[in-house]
DNA sequence: TTGAAAGCGCTAACAA
DNA sequence: TTGTTAGCGCTTTCAA
């Protein structure tokens, strides 16, 4: 079909090049077998290295490229990794996606993500997707995808693809779980408001179905424990991570005629609505009312005031999850579970309750956990 | 990993089967050849209804799932679209990408992400992926990706599978754009801080390459000729849409002996790091210095004090963008050109000049421009 | 080390 | 309306 031109450069598109180049023009070009071709490309060192060589000379003229359908209906792989989550939308998952997204590339597989925005259809969809065999694994970033539809019947491996749980961790599968010690952070951040010397601490928290609000929620329970400060319900606030969740839990507070001295919000977006709200009502933060959030997102440190929050390696967690499917993909051993450090970033929307002093704060940084 | 059983035959189709289920398996089930289950998925309306009712029922009683890799390999479509776009870590791109998958899910299709942050081998890699016909379509979220790559010998047809750029248009190609009218906008905004009585207003930029970035800066200038201002190239401040450069802007002009009375910030998050790095250096914002933004992402309304800045529709944006590949995809006519409307969100961070009087600022949204 | 050849599972051209 | 059949482009035995 397509003729190279005498330049050795790929042929000029003119008309003629409707067809894509096949493994066949470099076989006939190469003088070899489509075989060898493939050999050449899959495992180079069982060619020789003159067919080798003539090999990747006829792909570098012709401009081959393999046809990934033919080589996955073929080899029953796609090089394709499906990514789930809750909500694109939401900064958090954002910059993780990206970790995936970089650690992926690397490794030449590609992301197809699927963004189920709380619709069960959309899960039996991309389940589907997996079932179809479109991806040769998948990064669950939501607690309960398949929680139901696959793992309920405990048929870990029907469909058989490798999956890794990126920090809501999936109970009962025995999957590998990257995530963080929410628990631990959460109790961390407790005790830090304890010790200023706060001793109504309220808690804005996640979505109550939520894994990762379990654990953070057993952890304030923790933190406070060991504070030997008293756990009040009344202090506990619904929210559900977002900017809307903060202005509510805000409007909250502002209307009780006592309030909590310190507010330890599950998310930033939720610490962030809740400053704004108050502030709105005339309040100040730390001033009348501190502040803590939790994921450090890149706003955290420009709010007004700047917010103290628990750290989360994002991007981190993201090339972790990443790396070990890809080592699962690839049949090499890895690790069930990998926890990642959390830094406890002290900033200006926590002091010590307004009846005692304190300097002003600078962001500091402290270690939260040694690894174990 | 598992080797395929007696692979002469299928197995039980109930039981827990190790081999997929295939369309013989369906076709056999039904009484009917595979060509014709193959078309009473495809176009049902050309099988007698006796045997699609019985087609359906194989389907349900089997789970049968088409394979994509050989669906195809035979029809040359993948029903997978690429995106591209230069920052996945980027609010203001993360709600775009959802509008596109709510449209493309809808219609069947996956999507491919590709994150190149302003890595070259990454563009080149992604090109190879349209070469190898992974995806049917994509939608460009950055201006350059091809530009040199692919349209650059003018070969637009040299891949042939229909693309579509959204937000940063690609000045020579001629594929359908999604956008703003950015200059449009931001000479928008120019006008209403100089109506206010700001006489010297200053510009934040986003990088200088970038095509928004110049619709933008023309913008600027139009509305400063409109209001019979001079353009000062003093007050035109380098930025990349970055917090961090919204702070370094924010250094610059906090360094100043003579500051100019409002500055407009190509995107909120610079604006968000400039008012920080203003308030820190003890000025008050708007009191000393009005600043606005651009784009309306969430944290732009709980900002302290809340953004005034230009609203763009993001999730209608992408939706816009996969309707219009969708329609591409399915050889239906579609606008070369859709341009949707933007709004002036008026609060609290511009107010008139320090000798000035203003009412405390609600919340206000204006049309920007009427669709053309 | 190499080549021939048999499919992977599906769709579409052609015939009936 | 339906079935037969020939590939789509590749990988991978199996022999040589």
């Amino acid at each position: 079909m397509d003729e190279s031109g005498p330049s050795g450069r790929p042929e000029q598109d003119d008309a003629s090049s409707h067809r894509a180049v096949r493994i066949q023009d470099v076989a006939k070009l190469a003088d070899v077998s489509t075989a060898t071709v493939s050999r050449a490309l899959a495992t180079p060192e069982r060619v020789s290295p003159e067919a080798r060589a003539r090999v990747f000379e006829a792909i570098a003229k012709t401009g081959y490229v393999p046809n990934p359908a033919a080589r996955s209906l073929r080899s029953q792989k796609t090089h394709m990794v499906l990514v789930v989550l809750p909500d694109l939308s939401n900064t958090f998952f954002s910059k993780i996606l990206r970790g995936i997204e970089e650690r992926l590339f690397e490794a030449g597989y590609g992301m197809i993500i699927s963004d189920l925005d709380g619709t069960p259809e959309k899960e039996a969809h991309f389940a589907a997707f997996i079932a179809a065999g479109r991806v040769d694994g998948a990064i669950l970033l939501n607690g309960h995808l398949f929680g139901q539809t696959r793992m309920g019947g405990g048929a870990t491996d029907r469909t058989g693809i490798p999956l890794v749980a990126l920090c809501e961790a999936i109970p009962s599968a025995d999957i590998p779980q990257i995530e963080i010690d929410n628990r631990g952070a959460a109790s961390r951040m407790t005790q830090h408001l304890a010790s200023l010397g706060h001793r109504s601490i309220a808690y804005v928290s996640g979505p109550e179905s939520n894994i990762l609000e379990r654990e953070r929620f057993l952890g304030y329970q923790d933190g406070l424990k060991a504070a030997g400060l008293p756990f009040d319900p009344g202090l506990v606030l619904p929210g559900d991570y977002t900017i809307e969740a903060g202005v509510a839990a805000g409007q909250n507070l502002a209307a009780r005629s006592t309030r909590p001295s310190a507010v330890f919000c599950t998310s930033d977006e939720m610490a962030i609505g809740l400053i704004r709200t108050l502030l709105s009502a005339g309040l100040r933060v730390p001033g009348d009312i501190s502040v803590a959030g939790f994921d450090d997102i890149e706003f955290a440190a420009v709010a007004e005031p700047a917010l103290t929050t628990i750290h989360q390696p994002r991007r981190e967690l993201g090339q972790a999850a990443a790396s070990v499917l890809i080592d699962l993909l690839q049949g090499r051993p890895s690790p069930k579970r990998i926890r990642l450090d959390t830094d406890l970033v002290l900033r200006d929307s926590v002091a010590p309750p307004q009846n005692m002093l304190k300097a002003p704060a600078k962001t500091t940084r402290t270690r939260a956990m040694k690894p174990t």
